[in-house]
DNA sequence: GACCTGCTGCGGAGTG
C-alpha cells in the first residue's frame, strides 16, 4: 500500500509532489487500485474535507491522460455550487495535465460550452437536469461525445439515494449506458459520498441490475474525537412585562457567547427561526457596538448574500457565525469550522452526522452543541410536553450519532411513478418514437424502475394514451401527444422535483395562512397551525385550501405536527432511556453524561411523568376526554395507526409519535384497536384510498388514480408494521 | 414545526 501512488501517472505524481503532500489518504491510497482496473464500480464513503475528490480524480484522471479524443470523465453533481467549486479546484491539476474540464449547468459559460460542443474531451461537469436536457435535445452528439467515456462519478451521492431526484439520476445513467451500447459492459460509476450506515445496502442504489460489482471504500480513521453537550432552555409561560427574556433570547444570548470571535455554523430547522436567530444576534453586536459577525443562509436568500458568506467563512479572515438551515450540510467548500451548534432537535441522525462533520479542525475534535428549550409545564399542558420529547428525542439521537454507526436506510419500497411518467416522456422525446416492449425493458426490467410491474405499467401507458400525453401509431410504436409534447418542450420540464404546492388554511371567513402539503392531510385530522389546534373540516384540492374549525382540548403541544420522517429506530432509543431513566453513555466502566443542569432537569421532569402514568408497561392513557397511544414507533407507522382510527371514526391525530383521540375513552380505543385484526386488515393501497389529496410529486396530478394510490400507500402506510405492533398490545 | 435541489432559447439593451 506504501507505492500504490507510483501506479499513478508520473505527471498526477508529480502535481501531489508539487501540493507538499508527503503521503496520500488511507482512502486515496485504497481507491487507486479499483478505479485504475476500470472493472468495478466504486463507493467511498468519508467524512466532509477527507479528500473524496481527490481519491477519484488522481486515479481516473491518470487513465485518460492521454486519451487523444471523447470525453473522459463525467461528474455528476447535485449542486451547480458544486459544479463551480470543483472547477476552481480541478484548475492546477487539468492545466499541468493539459486535460480541458468543462462546467456544464444552467448558469455555466456557454464559451465553455461551446467549445466541447465542437470538440468534446477531458472531463465534464454536469448536473442530472443538464444531462437530461442534454439527452432530449441533442442525443447524437451525445453517442458521439461520449464513445470513449472511462468514468462516471457521482458527487454527494447520500444526497440522492431514495429520492425522486436519485431515481431520476439512475434512469439517466441507465439510458446513457443504452444509448452508448455499453449495457455488457457498463461504464464504472464512482460514488462518493459522506459517511453513511448500512454501507452494504448502497451498491443496489448505484446500481440496481448488478451489473458490475462494487467495491466499497471507508474512511476507517473516523475515529476522531467529538464533544458533545446538550443544553436545556425552560421557555417561562408568564413573560415579565419588564423583562421579556423567553427561551430564544436565552438561546441567543449563550450563542453570543459561543461564537463570537471564532468560525461557527448554527442550524436551527426552519428559515423563520434562523433569520428571527440572525436578527437577535446582530442586535446583540450593535448594542455592543462591535461589528456584527452573524448573518443568515437559506434557501430563499439571494445568490449573493449567499456566496458572500461562504466566501467569508472561507478566507477565516474575520469571525463569522452562519445561522443556516440544511444549505450549508452539503459540501460546498466553507472550510472547517470551529464548532456546530443545533438549536431545535435534528430531524435525522445523517443529518446530524453531516453537520457535525463541518467542525473539528486539523484533526481537533468535533465540537457539537445541541440547544433545546421545553415549555414551562402549567395545569393545561399536554402529554407531549409534559414528556419532553424534543428533548428526549435529541438526546436518544446523540447517543444513537455516538454509541452505534446506525444511520437511516433509504426507503426502497417506493415506486417512483411520478418519475417513471416523467422518464417515458423523455425517453419518446429521446428516440421519437418506441414500441412500448422496449419501453418497459428500458425503464423497469433493466432500469431502475424494478419495483413497477408490467401490469401497473401497462396501466400508465393506456392512461398516458387516454390523456393526450402519449399516441400510439399503426405500427405500434408510441410518440408523443399534444399534451406531451407541450410539456416536454418547455424548459420547466428537466426536473423531477416541484416545490411543495401551499394550500390556504381557511377557518370560517379568515384565512390563517399557507400550509405546504407535503405530508398526510386527512378530514377529521387534528393538526396544529400558527401555536393553535385545528380539526381539518374539509379539503378541496382544486382550489388548494383546506377548512379548518377550532378543536378544543388543552394547549397543543409545542413540539408535534406532521412532516417530520422519524425512523422507528430513534423512537426505540426514547423509550429506552426513558425506561432505563438514564441516558448518559457506557464508555469503559464510566457513564459520560453530556447535558446540563437545565437538560437534566428536563429530563427527570420527563422520566417521573412517565412512571407516574405507568408507561414503561402500557401503551395507552387517558386524560379527561383524550385517549393517547404510546407505539414508540416511526412516523410512517404512527401514521398508518392514525389512518386506521379515523377509517373506524375516531378524531385522531399524532404529535411527536404520539397518537391523540378526542372524545374517546381508554377502553373504547383499546376494543378498537383489538378488533383490528392483522387478516381483516387491508392493504396500505386501500388505506390510500380515503386520502383525499395524493399530489406531491411533481408529475403526480398526471397519473391514474389507481397508481397514485399504490404509489402513496407504499410512500406514507406501513401495514406489516402496524400488524407487528398490535401483537404488542 | 420543515428543508433543499434544477431547467432553454431568444431578443434586446448595453459595452468595448
Amino acid at each position: 500500500m506504501i507505492n500504490e501512488h507510483e501506479k499513478l501517472d508520473i505527471r498526477v505524481q508529480r502535481w501531489i509532489f508539487k501540493q507538499g503532500w508527503t503521503s496520500l489518504r488511507e482512502i486515496q491510497c485504497c481507491a487507486i487500485e479499483p478505479i485504475l482496473s476500470q472493472k468495478t464500480d466504486v463507493l467511498i464513503s468519508a467524512s466532509t474535507a477527507a479528500g473524496k475528490t481527490e481519491a477519484f480524480f488522481l486515479p481516473a484522471l491518470s487513465t485518460v491522460v492521454d486519451q487523444e479524443d471523447g470525453i473522459g470523465i463525467l461528474y455528476i453533481s447535485p449542486l451547480k455550487a458544486l459544479i463551480n467549486d470543483q472547477d476552481r479546484r480541478l484548475e492546477s491539476l487539468s492545466d499541468l495535465l493539459d486535460i480541458t474540464v468543462t462546467p456544464w449547468h444552467g448558469d455555466s459559460p456557454k464559451g465553455r460550452k461551446n467549445k466541447l460542443k465542437s470538440s468534446p474531451s477531458g472531463v465534464v461537469l454536469i448536473t442530472p437536469e443538464s444531462l437530461e436536457s442534454l439527452l432530449i435535445r441533442d442525443s447524437g452528439w451525445m453517442k458521439s461525445a461520449f464513445y470513449n467515456l472511462k468514468y462516471i462519478v457521482i458527487d454527494e451521492f447520500h444526497a440522492f439515494i431514495g429520492t425522486e431526484r436519485g431515481h431520476h439520476l439512475l434512469s439517466l445513467l441507465h439510458r446513457l449506458e443504452h444509448l452508448l451500447g455499453r449495457l455488457k459492459e457498463p461504464i464504472p460509476r464512482v460514488a462518493l459520498s459522506a459517511t453513511l450506515g448500512e454501507l452494504e445496502k448502497v451498491p443496489s442504489s448505484l446500481r440496481p441490475n448488478h451489473s458490475m460489482p462494487c467495491k466499497i471504500i471507508k474512511d476507517s480513521r473516523s475515529t476522531s474525537t467529538l464533544k458533545v453537550q446538550v443544553k436545556g432552555y425552560v421557555n417561562p409561560v408568564k413573560l415579565d412585562e419588564n423583562l421579556p427574556i423567553d427561551a430564544e433570547y436565552k438561546i441567543c444570548q449563550d450563542l453570543y457567547r459561543f461564537c463570537r470571535g471564532g468560525n461557527h455554523l448554527v442550524f436551527a430547522n426552519s428559515r423563520n427561526r434562523t433569520e428571527s436567530l440572525a436578527a437577535t444576534l446582530a442586535d446583540f453586536c450593535e448594542d455592543n457596538t462591535v461589528p456584527n459577525e452573524f448573518f443568515p443562509h437559506h434557501g430563499s436568500l439571494s445568490k449573493d448574500l449567499r456566496e458572500g458568506l461562504e466566501k467569508r467563512l472561507q478566507q477565516e479572515q474575520y469571525p463569522t457565525t452562519a445561522i443556516c438551515t440544511m444549505t450549508l450540510e452539503l459540501g460546498i467548500d466553507i472550510g472547517k469550522v470551529n464548532s456546530v451548534v443545533q438549536v431545535t432537535s435534528p430531524h435525522s441522525i445523517s443529518s446530524l452526522r453531516q453537520r457535525m462533520g463541518r467542525s473539528g479542525r486539523r484533526g481537533g475534535p468535533s465540537i457539537l452543541r445541541m440547544l433545546i428549550s421545553e415549555d414551562e409545564l402549567t395545569k393545561d399542558s399536554s402529554v407531549i410536553d409534559k414528556l419532553r420529547l424534543e428533548l428526549i428525542q435529541s438526546l436518544a439521537m446523540i447517543r444513537l450519532l455516538i454509541g452505534s454507526k446506525w444511520y437511516e436506510p433509504a426507503d426502497t419500497s417506493l415506486y417512483h411513478f411520478s418519475t417513471l411518467l416523467h422518464q417515458i416522456l423523455a425517453v419518446i422525446a429521446q428516440w421519437g418514437g418506441i414500441r412500448a416492449d422496449q419501453l418497459f425493458n428500458l425503464l423497469c426490467k433493466e432500469g431502475p424502475f424494478q419495483n413497477v410491474n408490467g401490469e401497473d405499467f401497462k396501466a400508465l401507458l393506456v392512461h398516458m394514451g387516454r390523456t393526450e400525453l402519449i399516441t400510439q401509431l399503426e405500427n405500434g410504436e408510441l410518440v408523443l401527444g399534444l399534451l406531451g409534447e407541450k410539456l416536454s418542450s418547455h424548459y420547466s420540464f428537466y426536473a423531477v422535483f416541484k416545490t411543495p404546492e401551499e394550500y390556504r388554511v381557511i377557518s370560517g371567513a379568515k384565512t390563517l395562512g399557507t400550509l405546504p402539503i407535503d405530508s398526510l392531510v386527512l378530514v377529521g385530522q387534528n393538526i396544529v397551525f400558527g401555536g393553535k389546534r385545528w380539526k381539518v373540516s374539509d379539503i378541496d384540492s382544486d382550489k388548494k385550501t383546506i377548512y379548518v374549525k377550532h378543536a378544543k382540548g388543552g394547549k397543543p403541544p409545542k413540539f408535534g405536527g406532521g412532516g417530520m420522517h422519524v425512523h422507528d429506530v430513534v423512537r426505540q432509543e426514547m423509550f429506552k432511556i426513558l425506561v432505563e431513566g438514564d441516558y448518559r453513555i457506557a464508555v469503559g466502566g464510566n457513564k459520560i453524561d453530556f447535558a446540563d443542569v437545565t437538560a437534566n432537569g428536563l429530563f427527570h421532569e420527563s422520566v417521573n411523568f412517565f412512571r407516574d402514568a405507568n408507561l414503561p408497561n402500557e401503551r395507552l392513557l387517558q386524560v379527561g376526554s383524550i385517549t393517547y397511544i404510546f407505539p414508540w414507533l416511526g412516523d410512517k407507522t404512527v401514521n398508518t395507526i392514525v389512518a386506521l382510527l379515523i377509517r373506524e371514526g375516531y378524531e385522531a391525530g399524532a404529535y411527536a409519535g404520539v397518537i391523540e383521540i378526542e372524545k374517546s375513552t381508554l377502553e373504547e380505543v383499546r376494543s378498537s384497536l383489538l378488533k383490528l385484526k392483522p387478516e381483516i386488515l387491508m392493504s396500505e393501497t386501500e388505506l390510500a384510498l380515503q386520502v383525499p389529496e395524493k399530489h406531491i410529486e411533481k408529475f403526480d396530478e398526471l397519473l391514474p388514480d389507481s397508481l397514485l394510490s399504490i404509489g402513496y400507500g407504499a410512500k406514507a402506510f406501513d401495514i406489516n408494521a402496524v400488524n407487528s405492533w398490535l401483537k404488542t398490545i
